[in-house]
RNA sequence: GCCCCCAUCGUCUAGAGGCCUAGGACACAUCCCUUUCACGGAUGCGGCACGGGUUCGAAUCCCGUUGGGGGUACCA
């Protein structure tokens, strides 16, 4: 039998990144085994479902490169599937209509509270006789549908991550509720009458689901169908080692994607957390992972979500990339900080700059700050660099270098090299006491990318005169 | 409270009884490279939660303790 899974978010939020993580490694899951990855939207909550999620989760799995071969489905549109699954256990005699009122169930949970016993549903209208359901009707009481749950029964299940996993029916908080009053389904029944539809062979999925596992496996087997594998993988935890939850600020794909991560280096990021390769090796593809994914090296820990690898997994794409394909991604930023328009984009220049600053990059974003200094006409000095060119001799090496450069239009990193040496030879001075002002002059900072680079990245669009002479003129 | 899951450097992890003097990666520190900042390279720092078993031998198996996490809905 081929493998099917799916990936099955509820539209109440943003992408959420363990939603993400469960999505890979289904999806990985599904291509080692060359089976089907399936989409499904669990919108049985009217109340928080809403569109802009759907939208949300869709653009997200895109843009991680996650593609699904059958659906999105929508359980929305799929009530009568339901209702069929309903009226087969109500014919089978194992759900019964229950009249309770929220304030009932309320109390009865205070009850057991204040007897420091285990909060649970008791059963209560299991058993109602004729006369009480109709006098319960007469009061005007709506009823919800309960599925009956064994307290005597034991269920096991072979789980692909945790080994045998084994729950008591008395501990699974009495019979459920499979469906409101309304006649609108409820998640644990839908989701077993989906994946059952849907033939799903593994539902691998957070840990936080372990304890819906034997109520849904009791659901199979009173719907008859066969109980598909489950694997329960470790949550994501924040710095604090608790569930990552929305207060932790960025907890969506999205809130990474506008940060400046790559998809490439999100989606190895996330593998890392939960899984291990066969050997050392830390970067991986996605393609390059799909023959050595398996749920037998799923960790069984939570891991805390760390920023420090992240980002250093997306520095090594970053730096990796081939440059064409990075001004791609960079265009569309140094357009919007104002650095370029749209007919710069052919501009060999800019593939010189990016060549520059591609090892300096953690983020995208970076690639804005760090090159700022080579498309402003006059940069801005900081403190220091202005203290550093504050210096009596400093004057006498700008004023050499407008020389060298006034003589030599086009430039290269060879001959400014070696007329700055010759400078030093001059002067009889360290290498460092003219590349330090020179620097400052020219990029208005003490730090930065390498400026032999810089000066001719700078000359070649007629930047580096002009602002060695306004320092020479006193920063006008 | 009750139930379930988990437990190796600060963090992510390798480790299926002898290959472990516990390996790798991030972070951190130092050094090298270098005009600077990065990048890159090298070195270092740092861990089997605790207590009992089992065994000739335990990070690895068993039990307990402790700690952490998840769940406990007419949410998903």
């Amino acid at each position: 039998m081929s493998v099917r899974v799916r990936i099955a978010p509820s539209p109440t939020g943003n992408l959420h990144i363990g939603t993400a993580r469960t999505a890979l490694f289904n999806w990985l899951f599904a291509r080692h085994h060359g089976g089907q990855f399936i989409l499904r939207i669990e919108d049985t909550d009217l109340e928080r479902s809403k569109p802009e999620y759907v939208e949300n989760i869709l653009s997200g799995l895109k843009w991680l490169g996650l593609d699904w071969d059958e659906g999105p489905f929508f359980q929305t549109d799929r009530m009568a599937l339901y209702q069929s699954g309903i009226q087969k256990l109500i014919d089978k005699g194992l759900v019964y209509r229950s009249y309770e009122t929220a304030e009932e169930l309320e109390a009865m949970r205070e009850l057991q509270k204040a007897q420091k016993i285990a909060p649970r549903y008791d059963n209560r209208h299991r058993h109602l006789t004729k006369e009480e359901e109709e006098r319960f009707i007469a009061e005007g009481r709506q009823a919800v549908l309960r599925f009956k749950i064994d307290d005597e029964r034991e269920i096991k299940w072979q789980d692909m991550v945790r080994g045998e996993v084994v729950w008591q029916g008395k501990d699974l908080g009495g019979d459920m509720v499979i469906a409101r009053a309304s006649g609108q389904p409820l998640y644990n029944f839908v989701v077993v009458m989906d994946d059952i539809d849907m033939k799903i062979t593994h539902v691998i999925r957070g840990e936080d689901h372990i304890g819906n596992t034997p109520k849904q496996i009791l659901l199979y087997e009173a719907l008859g169908a066969a109980v598909p594998q489950f694997g329960h993988t470790p949550l994501i935890l924040n710095q604090a080692g608790a569930k990552l939850s929305k207060r932790d600020g960025a907890t969506s794909v999205d809130d990474y994607r506008a940060m400046g991560y790559l998809p490439e280096a999100f989606n190895n990021y996330m593998l890392l957390l939960g899984w291990s390769p066969p050997d050392t090796r830390e970067l991986y593809r996605l393609e390059e992972v799909i023959p050595l994914f398996d749920s037998d090296r799923i960790n069984k820990a939570g891991a805390r979500f760390d920023r420090d690898k992240l980002n250093w997994i997306n520095s090594q794409y970053l730096h990796s990339m081939a440059t064409d394909a990075l001004l791609e991604l960079v265009f569309p930023l140094w357009q919007k900080a104002g650095y370029v328009t749209e007919t710069d984009r052919s501009d060999p220049w800019l593939l010189a700059v990016l060549e520059l600053i591609k090892t300096s990059l953690t983020l995208l974003q970076d690639a804005v700050t760090i090159s700022g200094y080579l498309f402003q006409d006059i940069p801005d000095y900081t403190e220091e660099a202005k203290s550093v060119l504050a210096n009596d001799k400093v004057s006498l090496f700008l004023q050499q270098m407008i020389a060298i450069l006034s003589d030599c239009q086009d430039l290269d990193e060879a001959q400014a090299k070696a007329a700055i040496e010759q400078m030093i030879k001059d002067q009889g001075v360290k290498k460092g006491v003219v590349m330090k002002p020179l620097r400052c002059a020219l990029t208005g900072d003490v730090h930065g990318p390498d400026l032999m680079t810089s000066l001719v990245l700078l000359h070649q669009k007629n930047k580096a005169i002009p602002r060695l002479n306004y320092v020479l003129n006193g920063f006008k």
